[in-house]
DNA sequence: AAACGTAATTATGAATTCATAATTCAGTCA
DNA sequence: TGACTGAATTATGAATTCATAATTACGTTT
């Protein structure tokens, strides 16, 4: 028998959790803005009960703020969220690379190259959104690699929620040489599996991206 | 003017939350059991809508399943999970431990201080209860002592989590007395500032527990 | 005009209702 | 007796309704 073709999520909520989470991460809904309850049900096509189960989760996740009786505000940005959010992420992207140098075998390993490459020559055709998807793969995939769900979960919601800083928009030159080489160095390590060592290098790559967004912001606020 | 009282929680299901993820931490709800949504409506007074917007949470943070038009269980405590958890709650603790360095004050420090000593007798006193209830305040003094909202978030998340694996019940006398020297060492490290030192002491100390946790769960599955 | 007060409107939190999926239970047949 | 069938019951997901809080609109007063 041929694969059957995926079921459809069963559940409204688990849907619209998903969507609504997207819309904010991908900026159609703007920081402070009101959560636009009824359009969105509208435009969804769902009643409000489901809707508003989804607000519930997306508040414990930090993406929305809830105001009794006042309804629900897209979160803010903020300075601190940053400074709070990016070392807690080194540090998961450390053991991550750790435990990805144990666990992940040689073909994973290639599949990581071969993004490698395609991340390095986006680089070098000044590709802004091809870079920013083969690293978004290449991390996702050293994440992967370290088999912890509950590691990749935190990870992933920590990583959406810095991600809607949106600095790919101002990324420096330098900024964007100095990743790629640190790229260079974590594909050796990996090699290697040396998994001190790329743990090492990717808690520092997140935490040079870290500056570079202080940096940004600074810059932009002047 | 005299200190307010404080304003009870608004909503209904942030209460909800709370109450229901302490009613699953502290085992009044047995892993794999189904969520009697009906008796808890009854005992809480509240209606279905809010009672299921807590458990949408309660499912995003891991400790219920949702089974599509099944209702929701119980979320196990498997090995796995506390495999995956360690690992990752050891981390932060060690973030944890470098940033209590930095941002404790010195009566922060002395109060930690305090919590330690009666921790100590306790532990003389081989009372149980005390000690539980004193480690779990140093532990989260140091946490809050980051000044790190999204750090204390996910860590308190992980913690609930594998508090559920009951684990003083059976705790030796061996890891007993070790977990102690490891205080023992973290204080002289916190009082001396030595930011890495803390760090890798928690870690460790995280990673014992985990160790020995991982060796009573064998112990008992004989 | 600007500031205030009040009525009308809207939005929100929660209860209730409704359609349907899952489960239970009785009856049938081997 | 024990496995199967199908109706009755219950539980679940989602829509709808309802009471009330918040917001807006509109006069009134200075």
């Amino acid at each position: 028998m041929n694969q059957i073709e995926t079921i459809k999520r069963p559940t409204l909520h688990e849907e619209l959790v998903d969507r609504l989470r997207n819309l904010v991460v991908e900026d159609q809904l703007k920081p402070g803005e009101k959560v636009p309850e009824k359009e969105l049900c509208e435009s969804f096509g769902v009643s409000r009960t489901p809707l508003r189960e989804a607000l519930k989760v997306l508040a414990s996740e930090g993406f929305v703020v809830l105001q009794a009786n006042r309804g629900a505000r897209v979160a803010e940005v903020t300075r601190k969220e940053l400074e709070n959010a990016f070392p807690v992420i080194a540090r998961l992207e450390q053991l991550a690379g750790e435990m990805a140098c144990e666990f992940l075998d040689d073909a994973g390993i290639a599949a990581i190259q071969t993004r490698h490459d395609e991340m390095v020559a986006a680089y070098k055709a000044r590709d802004r959104q091809a870079y920013f998807l083969a690293n978004q793969d290449i991390h996702q995939a050293l994440i992967r690699g370290a088999d912890n769900e509950i590691l990749e979960a935190h990870h992933r919601l920590l990583a959406a929620r810095v991600r809607r800083a949106r600095f790919m928009a101002n990324l420096s030159d330098e900024r964007w040489a100095q990743a790629i080489e640190e790229h260079e160095g974590m594909m050796e390590r990996l090699h290697a599996r040396d998994a001190e060592g790329l743990g090492n290098l990717m808690k520092q790559h997140m935490m040079g991206k870290y500056a570079a967004h202080i940096k940004a912001m600074d810059a932009e606020a002047d």
